[in-house]
DNA sequence: TACATTAATAACCTCTCAGTCATTAAACTA
DNA sequence: TAGTTTAATGACTGAGAGGTTATTAATGTA
């Protein structure tokens, strides 16, 4: 939607309705591109067709924004797949695995997944966005992980294990293909490049056959 | 060195030799705990003891500053790894265990860690400090995870396994803790804290169990 | 067509910060 | 001691960016 005015001649088009979520598409695309700080409203405004003043129409300031841009394309994904791991059917190493690949394809992989890179870039000046972050975001992922983790070990297909340290050996990896997606990946040889799900379906079988309790 | 005018009375301390060194020790701490661009030139100057004028002097502008600090910092000790853990007896177990365990103790518990986290998080707009990065750091250290796990598979401890992506096991929990260490760490309660030893630890068991032969 | 409502604008305000420069004074020289 | 050099200073500049508001104009209603 760069430049909404295309399609008619009007310079001052009024469309309340489709506004938020222009401004969110443009925020989420340069706030990922450029990052937080370096990302200016004027941007993004102008991304989304619309001047400055528009915007703060519609977010009361930048961090309101980002906050909204994270419930937009983060927060949810989290929800869905919390349901879904709900109503798996079949062996705690096989949804692992699942969780994990199904994490990469429909988060890691998409640009949404920018936002925890530049989350982990930027936290330590915004102590805001952090917390924000770590409850909206961290705290539910963690809860997820820990649930399958323990459903293994209900069923005795996992050996007892110290779930707080194990959760971080599934999240690491996950964060570790963010980081080097949106950081390195960019400027290194397609040669060095990391086949993500190829990766990621090593790990979970590794893990998998550690937690082992036979 | 916060204050150089402690030991002599005198505001104009002429001191050419001594400046450039005190304000790349300043720039070090402002910038691993700041990042590049929230970090300003007179908080360096001022913590070096100096005015801003006076870092100017010396360096040409804030970005020569920083490539100035990373030159410094950065002088890779990587090959002294390298030459301890070809001495080492023992499993292949437990010389993965202490080689990740003597890299959290030796570099990501100390301030310079912070240079890896930084360079993670602005590496997209430092293109050629990334490469430099990852010719001087990333593939040194590769090649010393590889040689680790090659051991084991030669000594018939580790089964034959996918040796490119499984050292990205080894390096990802190292990242994750560096990156948490300086992003979300500072802003979370303690009790959410991870124990980094206990947590690399328990993961290097993890990896071995998954990778053995029997 | 006349009027009311309000989405949208752009000039404006305020503050921050990298970088400059005329001035000051410390140290060296004769 | 007088004179010269230059390290060091801090007030200043100009650009950039978040946020505000008086004004403008698109739309709905009678």
């Amino acid at each position: 939607m760069q430049n909404a005015d295309l399609l008619s001649p009007h310079k001052r088009e009024r469309r309340k309705l489709a506004r938020p979520g222009e401004l969110l598409e443009a925020a989420l695309d340069l706030f990922v591109e450029k990052g937080f700080a370096a990302t200016r409203v004027e941007e993004v405004a102008a991304r989304a067709g619309v001047s400055k003043g528009t915007l703060f129409l519609y977010f009361p300031s930048k961090e309101e924004l980002f906050k909204a841009v994270v419930r937009e394309n983060v927060v949810a994904s989290v929800a869905q797949g919390a349901a879904e791991v709900a109503q798996f059917q079949g062996a705690s190493a096989d949804l692992l695995e699942w969780m994990m690949l199904e994490w990469w394809r429909r988060y890691g992989a998409t640009k949404a997944s920018g936002i925890s890179k530049l989350i982990m870039s930027e936290a330590s000046n915004f102590p805001d966005l952090a917390l924000f972050f770590r409850d909206e975001v961290i705290a539910p992922a963690h809860a997820l992980v820990r649930s399958v983790l323990q459903r293994g070990i209900d069923q005795g297909e996992f050996r007892p294990m110290p779930l707080e340290l194990t959760l971080h050996s599934v999240m690491a990896p996950l964060l570790f293909l963010v980081m080097w997606k949106h950081s390195m990946g960019p400027c290194c040889a397609s040669s060095e490049q990391i086949d993500p799900e190829a990766f990621i379906s090593q790990h979970a079988q590794l893990m998998a056959r550690g937690l082992s309790s036979d």
